[in-house]
DNA sequence: AATATGTTTCGTATTTTTGCGAAATAAGAA
DNA sequence: TTCTTATTTCGCAAAAATACGAAACATATT
């Protein structure tokens, strides 16, 4: 049964959550929104990885949204694109939120447990 | 440069969105966080994808530590990890928080804006 | 002992992700 | 115009994710 169980919802949740999915992409994000506004790709120095491979990190977090740049030759600045940023914290608060809700009672009850199987 | 960029909190994180980084599994999260606090594998009704590949995504969930199982032959419910999961919201919710608190200032100053590259 | 049940594991195929170095780009400087 | 610079795109290879159906599992029931 069921009417649209997976939503544009889920989808859009889970593409943020992808686009996060990855250490490099996490500092990312974390560096542009704490250390400074906004920056240039030399964020490289301090990364043990290789140009083009960063390129692509910035690419993934563009088309999910989460960043945004603006080109100044021979630079490209990026920072958080703060609109879908908010976006994206609105339904990750909506999800985190409503787990906290409930009381898990799955292991108040435990009648078998198979440590290496669960 | 640096020292210990990518930390193992960066790595906690981004493990946590990769296993939320698939619509079946927000879906999954979502189901077990609202709908009952815990509950057997007949989430498949409701999804248009075979049992294996939802057991895979269970699997993938209870790895990154988001939920756990317990056995009642035959079925086995399932509910989210309380512990692990307050922790996954107190790491989203320090990236979250830390990037809302800067206001981009890249659009505010956009010298050069190649959509296409952009 | 044989059967039924809900779920997982296995084997496999396809697609996506990750990563690199080399080459291309686009504009400013010489 | 030719060089320099920061970054991206290209071409490739290796690894991981996604998905399926068939078979295996562990127990409860007959």
């Amino acid at each position: 049964m069921s009417t649209k169980l997976l939503t544009k919802e889920h989808d859009q949740i889970a593409r943020y959550a992808k686009a996060l999915g990855h250490p490099v992409r996490v500092y990312i994000i974390e560096l542009l929104s704490t250390q400074s506004c906004c920056f240039s790709g030399d964020i490289a120095e301090d990364l043990p990885i290789a140009r083009s491979t960063l390129s692509q990190h910035l690419k993934e977090l563009k088309s999910a949204g989460l960043i945004q740049g603006t080109i100044e030759y021979p630079k490209i600045r990026y920072c958080i694109n703060k609109e879908n940023w908010e976006r994206a914290q609105k339904l990750f608060g909506k999800l985190l939120d409503s787990a906290a809700f409930t009381k898990s009672q799955c292991t108040a009850n435990p009648v078998v447990q198979l440590a290496d199987k669960i």
